[in-house]
DNA sequence: TGTACATCAGTGAACGCGCGTTCACTGATGTAC
DNA sequence: TGTACATCAGTGAACGCGCGTTCACTGATGTAC
């Protein structure tokens, strides 16, 4: 977008590559996402998207990356720093909503056995986990922290996968949000999580 | 086998795809399973298979009946009926393991969108679904066991394919056990289920 | 026990497809003078 | 400000591939009489 339309040069073809594929994730979440097809979408040549990724690999790695990155986002904007039961189930829902939201992304997030040497995708995972040891600090801040948040994140990825492939009931988003809420809740209130919020001050000991 | 070896009629091609199938999972995870590759590893020609499946499909879904059924089997065999948190975690164990020693299969039986309306497939499904809810019944008589059961389950399948996907330490089979014990422990120790095994009758009040 | 015939489970060639990737090319862009 | 030229980002045709599926066929099997 940023240069000529309708001239030869695209502009930003790296950006609309993304962008196309990301469309077609969205829209036929079944199908295994080609080059082809991305370009095709993105209105340029087969081999156009080669000038700005290696191989299909890379691609993938790089919508990866930015499956990653919005979910952190999202989840971090439900809660920055969860401390009450009721906040935890509130992430917990917003990562197993994001899942079914977009399936084929979570898949490829995922599922693919994507190059794991990939820079950018190393650093988006690496961030995730951040963000769910920190929860886990905050949360149960006489546990370890480590095993704790294994145990949280588990939870709700083996929640989003099992809603994902029609293992559990997740005819509406509503029943899966009631579910998750109430099997966060079994969690976190068994494992000693704060029960109220008498303090979110955001500074626990080290 | 059954019949005929070097002859024209297999005997048992049915069985021999399967067992055909099974191997290229096991041999070459990554790549996805196809028909004719499927029809050259059993010594057939293309078009055979198609007299016992009526297409790709089919066979999967064959394949992920065949996962089902042999988690459940080993899962049982561990403890058929797990009762103190030792014995769940082995369960637990047992489960992550079954994940990381055949990872191309477990994705088949999960990660794959088969066909939800094969009868298999369903029944496969619904038996694993029965031993994990009996588990959470036995272990948790004061709880839902129904909410419980999910959440057993949950967790030992997000810890599987946490590891399965590069998420955690996956570097030895050890490790991996020792992780998925002491998250298996600290979740069933907090919520409540017995310490030790003072009874192990199998009978439980409905 | 022997023969005729229907049925069944394979063969192998062919169909059309979409894919990843390469390559010689060409039009646009930007920089040096 | 104008021109020459290197660089860059596209094109589009082509390569070879493996795939799912179909189909006319043929050899083996088993059953009825």
């Amino acid at each position: 977008m940023s240069q000529a339309s309708g001239s030869y040069h695209h502009g930003d073809l790296r950006t609309a590559c993304l962008r196309a594929a990301r469309d077609l994730l969205e829209e036929d979440g079944s199908a295994a996402l080609s080059l082809r097809a991305v370009a095709r979408r993105a209105g340029v040549s087969t081999g156009a998207p080669y000038r700005h990724y290696a191989d299909r690999e890379a691609l993938l790695s790089a919508v990866a990356a930015e499956g990653y990155r919005e979910l952190t986002e999202q989840l971090a904007s439900v809660h920055p720093s969860p401390a009450t039961p009721d906040e935890l189930a509130d992430v917990a829902v917003a990562y197993v909503r994001f899942a079914l939201r977009h399936p084929a992304l979570f898949r490829v997030m995922f599922a693919e056995p994507c190059d794991p040497a990939n820079e950018e995708r190393a650093n988006a995972t690496a961030a995730i986990k951040e963000y769910v040891r920190g929860i886990a600090r905050a949360a149960f801040p006489h546990g370890d922290p480590e095993a704790l948040s294994t145990m949280v994140w588990a939870l709700v990825h083996g929640l989003a996968f099992l809603h994902l492939d029609g293992k559990l009931d997740a005819s509406t988003p509503e029943v899966v949000a009631e579910h998750v809420r109430t099997t966060a809740h079994a969690l976190f209130t068994a494992t000693g999580a704060p029960q109220a919020a008498p303090a979110q001050l955001g500074h626990a000991a080290d």
